[in-house]
DNA sequence: TTTTGTGAACTAGTTCACAGCT
DNA sequence: AGCTGTGAACTAGTTCACAAAA
């Protein structure tokens, strides 16, 4: 299937790497500016921020012909690209489910907000917690008033950080409110329809696999002969 | 190169992703066992847990012969053989650097207790802080203590929650103790000697990708025709 | 000359499909 | 019959290497 020359297309699946990667190379760029560097190349890129130089203009002539031959990539200009084709010329706006130690570290995670993400409120289901506020200020909701603050507030993102055991019924709920991008921090299988995307950070998965090549390296103490 | 039956080999290197996977089946498996199930098929694993049953018996297989043909696995049994296999038949003592929100949150989470991590003290450069618990208990440090409660708590596993800047010089002291495993929460780029494993959850990047896959759908309305 | 953008080659990861065990 | 364990086939992702542009 022939692209149109630099057009967008639908039907061009981007894979998850990559938008994980374009994410990755706008920070790196921000560093860079911030610096006063002006130009840059893909593998002065690579090189810096230990990447693959052939990767970042692979990932980049997805979405157009950013750069100059000879010279590299105008670090501003690029930026700015990266932050459109991220959509992040346009405040997107987070609401947070569950008001826990994380769902409150999440709110006020000083990182989102320097992206331009704003927090618009939280959520919970106990009735103690509703009416506070997280140190940050965002205030925390009924859950019963997901449904009309979505709508109210135009909530883009829902971060899930309840319990495993509610996990499923609340994405669910956001789900039929129209939500269309969860970023869930709780454990656990949980199934969307095709046309939401689904993000999962699973703590306990991060740690035990770093569990599992401690185990791996001390109990094989038979091979030193690696190769 | 052939494999000895089932004895493990340093020189087979198994993957972050089979590894990730492990964690997964592990939980997926005690789900079944808290309800009640004696022995389950890779095939009904696969189906409730919406995962492959193929790779789910691939990735076992590597480890030895875990079941039985015409049967399955004895859920109890695959369950305690995971626990090993991610070496969480010990307590893998961790320690958590930065006590901010997220790594106050990170201290107290639920999930690293129950899977038997045990946190064990918080590090903090902010002279305010130590001495101060977590809610749930755990006391926060001196900086310049870390280097002495890693050999004498056998601290196994940093976790770090400190502000950009500070990351590369706080994972470089780390590393300098001896700690050979890192979860780190901070944003950019870090490296590290190739004997230690270090892994990164990066929030801002698995934000981003999901703003990047909102904008496209919300961007190209030309081709409604998704093949 | 330098460096991009990109087909071709390669590497890693997943799924199929079936022989063989229970 | 049912289900595992595993080569073979396939699919996805990465890196190489070079023609073309500045």
């Amino acid at each position: 299937m022939p692209r149109k020359n630099n057009q967008r297309l639908v039907s061009d699946q981007v894979s998850e790497l990559t938008a994980g990667r374009l994410s990755v190379y706008l920070r790196s760029l921000s560093v860079l500016d911030a610096a006063g560097v002006k130009t840059v190349s893909s593998k002065a890129l690579a090189e810096q921020f230990h990447l693959n130089a052939a990767q970042i203009r692979k990932d980049l002539a997805y979405f157009g012909e950013f750069g100059i031959r000879g010279v590299g990539y105008y670090v501003k200009e690029l930026k700015r690209q990266l932050r459109v084709i991220l959509g992040l010329d346009r405040t997107v706006r987070v609401a947070v489910i569950g008001a826990g130690n994380l769902g409150m570290a999440l709110a006020d995670y000083a990182g989102f907000r320097q992206e331009g993400f704003a927090i618009v409120a939280m959520f919970d289901a106990d009735r103690t917690k509703v009416g506070r506020r997280s140190r940050g200020g965002v205030r925390i909701h009924d859950m019963a008033e997901f449904r009309d603050m979505v709508v109210r507030e135009h909530i883009n993102i829902a971060v899930i950080a309840v319990p495993a055991e509610a996990a499923s019924s609340v994405v669910d709920m956001a789900v039929s409110t129209g939500i269309r991008a969860i970023l869930n921090f709780s454990p656990g299988t949980i199934k969307v329809p095709p046309a939401v995307k689904l993000k999962h950070v699973d703590l306990t998965v991060s740690m035990e696999s770093l569990s599992f090549f401690l185990a791996r390296e001390d109990g094989d103490v038979d091979g030193e002969d690696a190769d």
